[in-house]
RNA sequence: GGUCUCUUAGCUCAGCUGGAUAGAGCAACGGUUUUCUAAACCGUAGGUCGAAGGUUCGAGUCCUUCAGGGACUACCA
């Protein structure tokens, strides 16, 4: 079977305004290190000096702490912090003054600064983002279900992960690739197809009005039970547990038709390509909802093979060894790992093979020296024996592997298991957060008017909003729990709130028509609040690559409600359209302006859309 | 047994390469709407950052030990 076909990509070249100018924070470091040279002669760079963000409770917008300078200025933390101070304000330009607290010194920038930047970047497109495609490229690898049974709650943190992280590693400039493994052969598809063969009836989708993942699923779970009652029944006739769980008939049979499967029966294969139609047809539906999409698929059932190549240039390499029954291993001792296993005694194809050869075949198609694998993070030990042998073969991708392992979603009682029954299904969780979505809208009665699919779509947006952002602000390593008895939000640190924020924001602008990019300055003071507002907006930039390096959609999710909140805050205190003062109020609309540009562009780096009204 | 990982408010989570008095949201209680969308805003209450040592001007953050969770450690994928 011929894999298919890579699609042609459409690289759009837009001209995009490259943020060339250095942010203000460099301009600051790089001053203060010509500050401590010329006044304790001390010999640094700009970019080992740190500042940061000043804490709230005291002016300014920028913190430097003299601490660690004090051994080498000989002087006391308040003096020291006053020199620099007074250095900083005859020569840099932007500083409006400083205030010392202990040996912090607090430096407070001109208004005028935040005043350029807004106006100038108020209608930058594509504001924090690098120029496409001017970084290396990288393949992010996610969502590879398996196809015995419908996604569930862990597959969508998955899903979203992947495809934020490759939004985020997009907008850092990165050429991405996306690709999903699909894990479409072994046992446990052949659990489902016994089990149908068995008990099914013939059912179909069509036949019963099921999805067809989750009919295929429903077989697996009766698979699950049927061995348990065998199980049960061997064991009470006084067979050992691990016998019984060897010699149950249906296990039995499962194998069987693996070992038909693999030898190319026909009636095997037959129902194995029905029942796949089937779950593609329902995954499809699924990845539409959550909106994710994929430039290459592969299918195990087309890489199981490959690998064994490897195997041989391994051996030749002395990388791999045989022992006595022929089998092939790689022994990893030193580096903290066991000796694995890469061929069976039988010279078949074991998972790390096959990964082998799926990675020779990415870079192959692709050429990326960076390769991201989404994987939860119980396969940990087996990236890192993927790498360690890539690197042993002097494979030009090994160093880049890198596996972006994310926790578990737990439930209050434990882990997810598909074939106890015990999940949160995905198409149930999509539903029921669009549902909670119509009861809040049509609680609070703002859409009325509004056309049925207006609404729908409304609901799907703010539902998924919910979702996605649920899973994705939560640190991807860290394990995370759901209730599934307390619904997912709408309030507070929630993308709905986002959502919200965002569509008054446009409401505003809708009523203000045309809003003109050019104010006087003279005629502008600057609230605490603004300018926290600013400060926030300059900050976009670096939070994208912030995100970008730690492959964390969490940054750019905590960086966007605190976005919304200041905005919140802004929107409380001061009057926008009824400003009396014309620059003041053009301003005030820049800023709206802005701000609803940041939040949407954030937001769809984690996949999630922005509605005009809520 | 070994390797890795986690433990921050009643619950769910932030806390950037060590910096000022540890922050949000939810839940609880109280307040704000004749004015641009109240899915909002403000306030009150809630903490020995799992425990103990150590490193230093300074530790939720780094090191060590311990306790308690979890994952992995298959000729399964």
């Amino acid at each position: 079977m011929l894999l298919p076909q890579f699609p042609h990509f459409k690289v759009i070249n837009l001209i995009f305004e490259p943020i060339n100018k250095r942010m203000i924070q460099d301009l600051i470091k790089a001053k203060i290190a010509s500050a401590l040279h010329a006044l304790y002669q001390i010999e640094t760079s700009g970019e080992k000096v740190v500042i940061e963000a000043t804490t709230a409770d005291f002016e300014g917008e920028f913190t430097f702490v003299t601490f660690p300078y004090l051994k080498l200025s000989r002087k006391s933390p308040e003096q020291t912090a006053n020199d620099i101070g007074n250095y900083l304000l005859t020569n840099l330009p932007e500083l409006e003054n400083f205030e010392v607290v202990k040996g912090f010194l607090n430096l407070s920038i001109k208004q005028s600064f935040w005043l350029n930047f807004i106006q100038e970047h108020a209608n930058t497109p594509n504001f924090g983002f690098a120029t496409p495609n001017s970084k290396e490229p990288i393949l992010v690898e996610y969502s590879s279900p398996n196809t015995n049974k419908p996604l569930h709650l862990g597959h969508v943190r998955n899903n979203l992960l992947g495809f934020s992280v490759s939004e985020i590693l997009k907008a850092n400039g990165h050429l991405v690739y996306t690709c999903n493994l699909v894990n479409d052969r072994g046992i446990h598809i052949c659990k489902s197809m016994y089990a149908w063969m068995k008990f099914g009836n013939g059912e179909t989708p069509e036949s019963t009005k099921i999805k067809g993942d989750h009919l295929v699923g429903k077989y697996y779970v009766i698979f699950d039970q049927v061995y348990k009652k065998e199980i049960e029944e061997l064991r009470s006739n006084g067979m050992s547990e691990e016998d019984a769980a060897k010699k149950a008939p249906s296990i039995v049979a499962a194998q069987e038709m693996l070992v038909k499967w693999e030898a190319n029966d026909e009636e095997v294969v037959g129902i194995w390509k029905m029942m796949n139609v089937w779950v593609y047809a329902g995954f499809e539906i699924t990845y539409q909802k959550m909106g994710v999409n994929f430039n290459q698929f592969y299918y195990e059932s087309n890489t199981y093979l490959l690998g064994k190549e490897i195997v041989k240039e391994g051996l030749d390499k002395k990388v791999f060894f045989t022992k006595d029954n022929g089998s092939v291993w790689i022994d990893l001792t030193e580096e903290g790992l066991d000796q694995k296993l890469v061929l069976r005694g039988d010279g078949t194809s074991v998972y790390i093979t096959q990964d082998l050869g799926t990675a020779e075949m990415k870079y192959e198609q692709f050429h990326c020296n960076r390769s991201i694998y989404v994987v939860g993070n119980e396969q940990e030990y087996h990236f890192k024996v993927l790498q360690q042998i890539a690197l042993k073969l002097d494979k030009p991708y090994a160093a880049g592997i890198y596996h972006l392992s994310y926790g578990m979603v737990e439930l209050p009682h434990g882990k997810m298991k598909s074939r106890e029954g015990t999940v949160v299904d995905a198409d149930e969780l999509i539903a029921e957060m669009e549902n909670t979505a119509e009861e809040t809208t049509k609680a609070l009665g703002k859409m009325e008017g509004e056309s049925e699919e207006n609404l729908k779509t409304l609901y799907h947006t703010i539902g998924m909003g919910a979702l996605k952002y649920f899973l994705l602000k939560v640190d991807p390593k860290k394990k995370m729990m759901f209730n599934p008895e307390d619904s997912i939000d709408f309030q507070g640190n929630t993308g709905p709130f986002i959502q919200y924020t965002y569509a008054r924001i446009r409401s505003i602008l809708r009523n203000a028509g045309e809003v003109p990019n050019i104010f006087n300055l003279e005629a502008i003071s600057l609230s605490k609040v603004e300018k926290e507002l600013l400060l926030k907006l300059y900050q976009y930039p670096l939070i994208i690559q912030e995100a970008s390096r730690d492959l964390s959609p969490g940054v750019i999710c905590n960086y966007v409600y605190e976005l919304a909140k200041n905005y919140s805050l802004f929107y409380h205190d001061h009057t926008i359209l009824k400003e009396q003062n014309l620059d003041q109020k053009n301003l005030r609309l820049n800023i709206c302006k802005m701000t609803a540009g940041i939040i949407k562009s954030a937001f769809s780096l984690l996949g999630i859309h922005v509605p005009e009204k809520m």
